[in-house]
DNA sequence: TAGCTTTATCGTAATATTGCAATATAAGAA
DNA sequence: TTCTTATATTGCAATATTACGATAAAGCTA
């Protein structure tokens, strides 16, 4: 077992968890927050600014990939990670509807 | 070694990461779904619903409840748990927040 | 009291995540 | 070509998560 049974739930059930499941570490959270506030981005200066080793930082940019958050561009023998817009947005509104969409209730 | 480094992290990316964690589970997604759509909430009702054994539920609301997302008032032998709306608007807010801080940039 | 129902906890197994050292790859510089 | 620099991949150890059967606890009902 430990395993999700992820086929007892809807696709939207399992997009935002696993939307979720990316922003459910610090590090990503402080890599996307960081990207952000960027004009282009090196991997280098992320071991720099987030304090992890570098195969570690690269393992959390290929989850933040896995879901479209991220569109890496080589530039010579640097890479440049930048934010996809669309797919940004798209979770936003994923997120904003789960939060709205809950009912005054009991208690 | 399998610990996640929260030290090197602000308290609010740690937040954030945190409540993300929760929602990274789409029976927790289920769970907060349903019970915002009833009145009262029995978890009995939940174990049917979503189609977990009754220990697994148990766990899925006591990691809900960690984060302060659920209050749980005994009615008897039964038990309502109810979505709390303040905590609930302060991660709406998180989160909103959060994507809403991101610059449009290279790429 | 004894039996029933509901929820929590314990114990355990399977799997996933986090982190890093070592190493590989790839592209520019000398 | 060799050296350097930047990023990816591999392999592994430590820990966390997911799930559930068994059982406990607590409150009804008869």
């Amino acid at each position: 077992m430990g395993v999700t049974k992820t086929h007892i739930f809807s696709v939207q059930q399992n997009d935002l968890a696993q939307a979720a499941k990316v922003l459910a570490h610090p590090a990503r959270i402080a890599i996307l927050e960081h990207i952000s506030k960027q004009e282009a981005c090196i991997c280098n200066d992320l071991v720099d600014v987030i304090g992890l080793a570098q195969p570690t930082i690269s393992q959390h940019l290929n989850e933040i990939k896995k879901i479209g958050l991220l569109k890496g561009t080589f530039e010579g023998k640097n890479l440049c990670y930048c934010i996809d817009q669309d797919r940004w947005m798209e979770l936003q509104q994923a997120f904003h509807d789960f939060f709205s969409n809950i009912n005054r209730n009991c208690c």
